[in-house]
DNA sequence: TCTGGGGTCCTAGGACCC
DNA sequence: TCTGGGGTCCTAGGACCC
């Protein structure tokens, strides 16, 4: 789930020079906002830079791009969002519901520099920039007019990297996140204390940032469908429903209050994990062996870059249809040895007794909690 | 016409200890 | 001999996000 703001710090972390002179009139103060810069369409505006007769017509990414196997939609153009293809959506529902899609494979390499270009430009500003994946950022600013500045960010991404982005202005992370949808695309939008309800209070609660389908019924069992009912809701009582944490967590998102601060430095890693889908359902155990030492070596090579020990060696084993379980392993002592992590991936296996067919294997180390 | 891969954080229950 | 109540740690699973 989102991230539990129970840091009590204002924007702490963010130290960051006032601009000289910031005494002006009463009415551009300098303040701090919340900038939430995010890509539109990344991956398939990637594609279209590279193939731009493919422009205006339906592009989905996903898999290998073969549209037959096992796999989900990464990102689908607007075009071919407007045939129901979106995000998430398995690979032969999408190529059932857009025929004439263009079916393109996943290269990482290709959005992992398109990336690294837009992040280096969004550093170029004045800002504390938090990178929150492939293609979005919280930009931590000082400013009197975040509007201006955010049609500089727009304009200047456009011009060094050719794709489009969207931003979305808050006093936190959480009202710049969810600004940011109604600006799309290309566009600003500033979601503040002053029309948080008048934009959010009617909707279901599912469209807040770490609210999803699960959460929004659980919810709807408990009487609160929309963002003002949660945003009046009592957090004692919904920490007797879904946690100390959570329960109060839910009324602040709904009253767009958060105090996390945006952090250019990354947390230190918790995980490393690798994890395969077969084409083809496994049934040979001693073949799922053989797979899971393979990816305990690959995690061992990912644990190594780290510079940190695991401390922890787990296992997932996804069973045909669908059913998920998974079996851990502590290490006696701190290691990043590959043949330490792959003995404790195998004797992680070696809980598992119901020996169904798998379609996914998967191994992930756990590092040491910070001290 | 089923459901990727790589992460994070939280919860609940049992073990264990005082 | 029987008893309660807390705390903390570990583990598996759930939920969500990009």
């Amino acid at each position: 789930m989102g991230q539990r703001d129970l840091e009590l710090t204002p924007a702490g972390g963010q130290r960051h020079d006032r601009a000289p002179g910031a005494h002006r009139g009463e009415n551009d103060r300098v303040a701090r906002w919340v900038l939430h810069v995010d890509l539109d369409q990344f991956i398939a505006a990637v594609e279209l830079l590279r193939r731009p007769e493919l422009r205006d017509r339906p592009v989905v990414v996903g898999g290998d791009g073969d549209p037959t196997k096992r796999g989900v939609v990464a990102t689908a153009s607007y075009p071919a969002r407007e045939f129901g293809v979106h995000s998430g959506l398995p690979l032969r529902t999408a190529a059932r519901r857009c025929p004439d899609a263009v079916f393109l494979p996943v290269d990482r390499p290709a959005y992992e520099a398109a990336s690294a270009e837009v992040m280096a430009v969004l550093r170029e500003f004045d800002a504390v920039v938090e990178v929150l994946g492939w293609d979005e950022a919280f930009l931590g600013v000082t400013t009197a007019d975040p509007e201006a500045l955010a049609h500089r960010i727009r304009r200047r991404v456009r011009a060094v990297t050719d794709l489009d982005c969207s931003v979305g202005i808050g006093q936190n992370k959480v009202q710049a996140k969810l600004a940011t949808g109604f600006g799309k695309p290309a566009g600003v939008f500033r979601l503040t204390d002053q029309n948080w309800f008048a934009v959010l209070g009617d909707k279901p609660t599912s469209a807040l940032w770490g609210i999803g389908a699960r959460t929004a019924k659980r919810l709807a069992e408990a009487g609160i469908t929309t963002v003002c009912e949660l945003a009046a809701a009592d957090p004692a009582r919904l920490a007797e429903r879904f946690g100390p944490a959570t329960g109060p967590w839910l009324v602040r998102v709904a009253r767009g209050q958060d105090s996390t601060p945006v952090l250019a430095t990354p947390a230190r890693a918790r995980s490393r994990s690798r994890e395969t889908t077969y084409q083809r359902d496994l049934d040979d155990w001693e073949l799922i062996r053989q797979e899971v030492g393979q990816l305990a070596r690959r995690v061992a090579v990912d644990v190594r870059a780290e510079h940190l020990p695991a401390v922890r060696v787990v296992v997932k084993v996804r069973y045909a249809p669908f059913t998920t379980r998974t079996h851990g392993q502590a290490l006696t002592a701190p290691s990043a040895e590959a043949s330490v992590i792959e003995q404790a991936a195998l004797a992680a296996l070696d809980r598992f007794t119901e020996h169904r067919p798998v379609r996914l294997l998967g191994v992930r180390a756990d590092f040491a909690r910070a001290a």
